[in-house]
Parts: C-alpha cells; structure tokens; sequence
DNA sequence: AATCTGGACAACCGCTGTAAG
DNA sequence: ACTTACAGCGGTTGTCCAGAT
C-alpha cells in the first residue's frame, strides 16, 4: 500500500511558490471556494499536489490572514496555551485568529523556547527540572493541581480572548514575494474589484462556490466546515472555516473537565487514573 | 567585496484519523 | 471488515536575507 507522496505520481512543482501559481490558485479558490484539495491544481491549472496547494492557501493566501509580529497578548495566549494544550499548534491557533498553526509554531521555535529557556534558567538557578522524577506524590499532586489551574485559565481566558482582540492592521515585516502583504492586497484588488465590503467577499459568492466540473464536491460546504463567520468583528472573510472553537470545536474530555466546575466533584479520578496507569512515572 | 552565520519564514514529509466504497 | 483516498497535523528541512567578519 504505503500512501506515495504526491511528488512522486508526476513532475508536479515543489519549493516556493511563484506570482503566477498564487494568482492561478488564489483566483481559483476565491471563485469556486475551498473543497476537494486533490482536485484543485488540476482544475486551476497548476503542477502543484493539492496538498502543497492547501497548505499555501491556509498560510498564506487565506484574505484573513494577519501579518506581522506577534503582540504582547498574543505572545501571552500562546504561552499559556501550550502550558494547557502542549503542542496542538492547531487547536493553539483556533484562539489566535488569522495565524496559523505554521505562524505558531515557528513563532514559537524561534523565540518563545528561547525566551522561556532563558526565564526558567533565570528561575531555576540551582538545575532544578520540572522533569525531576524523585518528587514525592504530595509534591507531584499540588504540582498537578497548580498545572491545572493554569490550564484552566489559559482556556477560559482563550475563549474569552478571542471575543475581545481586535484584528491589527497589517504590518509586514519583509518585504520579499513570498511575504509581501502588497501581493495578496493587489490579488485581492484584481479579482475582487467591485466587492465594496469585504464581508461580501469569496465563500459568501455561495452560488459560485463550487467547482464547476464537480458541483456535488460542494454541496455541502457551507455546512461541512467552510462557513462565513458571523461574528461582527469578522469584518474579514474566512473562506475555510477556522472554526469557531466555543462553538464548533467540541472540546476533548480534559478541555471540558478542566472548564467544567461542576466535574471538581470527580476531579480526582484524573489524577488517580494517572497514577494507576503510570505508577513507573512515580 | 566576498564569505560566513544565524534568524525568520515557507514549504515539505510522513504520519494519523476518518469517511466512503 | 477491509481497503483506499483524502484532509489535517506536527516535525523537520529548505530558502532567503541581513548583519557580522
């Protein structure tokens, strides 16, 4: 079986994307709208596996895309989250609308590490690791209980986060093709010129948002996870739902728990069924 | 001026989960 | 129940660029 990598099926494009492949891809998505991924470079004309063109639509082309460096609040929320969530850059990138979970995790390797790094060091003078494993259970379970409860407020103050941040302009910080916010705005003010408001814009086309060769593949767009977010401060359009993760993201076992006061009762059939499934971690 | 180095970002690879046949 | 194709995710690598030497 083995599932081949989509460079080997034919002589498709790798490496970095071209003006001409993004305009072909961005006109294509903006026309028929986000479905079937393998069947997109064919249909706009592109020697790119569907999967390279997702991936350049997702962190690049998407109109709602915020650029730029990373705020104060935004460097707070993913700390945060990543003490809550570990490396689910994804369901990190859900509460930090219009970055990706690329942005994120680069944000995070590059600078966040190294600043965390630097202020544990700073804390930690005698070498002390969290990853001790010659704590005591006691110890081990206030440590648990402290973890939790900043898990906890890294997801409540996530959900509540993204009701508040308002979208920044957009601030490029390089200037090159391949991060130039000036491309994107003129793809955006060539193919959508008589769009007044950008609400209007792309998936909200919704009679065109098919494929024309496959209009079935879309019938069920609008409801399968590419939706138009109605929020008010949506003033910018999100083809491909990020889904709104109060409302669409069904929150994992432990996410709910964590947000669910009434589950204190029970909460520590948590840390009991830790310690019986790993007791060679004690 | 040429080369080196490291930071920043983009893109690819390989894996998993899942839906459809 | 099994296979297959696909989307999505996280880790890693590649590329570009600016500053240092």
């Amino acid at each position: 079986m083995g599932r081949h990598s989509c460079t080997e099926k034919e002589k498709l494009r790798k490496g970095l994307w071209s003006p001409d492949e993004d305009e072909k891809l961005y006109t294509f998505i903006t026309r028929f709208g986000v479905g079937c991924w393998s069947s997109v470079p064919k249909l706009a004309g592109l020697q790119r596996c569907g999967k390279s063109c997702r991936l350049r639509w997702i962190n690049y082309l998407r109109p709602d895309l915020k650029r730029g460096m990373f705020s104060q609040e935004e460097e707070e929320l993913i700390i945060s989250l990543h003490e809550a969530l570990g490396n689910r850059w994804a369901q990190i990138a859900v509460q930090l609308p219009g970055r990706t979970d690329n942005d994120i995790k680069n944000y995070w390797n590059i600078h966040l590490k190294k600043k965390l790094k630097k202020l544990q060091a700073a804390e930690i003078p005698n070498g002390f690791s969290s990853s001790s494993h010659s704590i005591s259970r006691g110890q081990w379970e206030r440590r648990l209980q402290a973890d939790i409860n900043t898990a906890k407020q890294a997801l409540e103050s996530a959900l509540s986060y993204q009701n508040t941040i308002n979208v920044p302009e957009l601030k490029p910080e390089r200037f090159t093709y391949a991060s130039s916010t000036e491309n994107i705005a003129r793809l955006l003010k060539d193919w959508m010129p008589n769009t007044p408001k950008s609400e209007q814009s792309i998936s909200s086309s919704s009679t065109q948002n098919s494929f024309i060769n496959n209009p079935a593949s879309f019938e069920s767009s609008s409801n399968s996870g590419f939706s138009r977010s109605d929020s008010p401060e949506a003033g910018i359009v999100q083809v491909e739902s990020k889904p709104d993760p109060s409302a669409l993201a069904p929150l994992s076992m432990l996410e709910n728990w964590l947000l669910d006061e009434s589950a204190i009762p029970g909460k520590e059939y948590l840390t009991d069924f830790l310690f019986d499934e790993n007791p060679e971690l004690f």
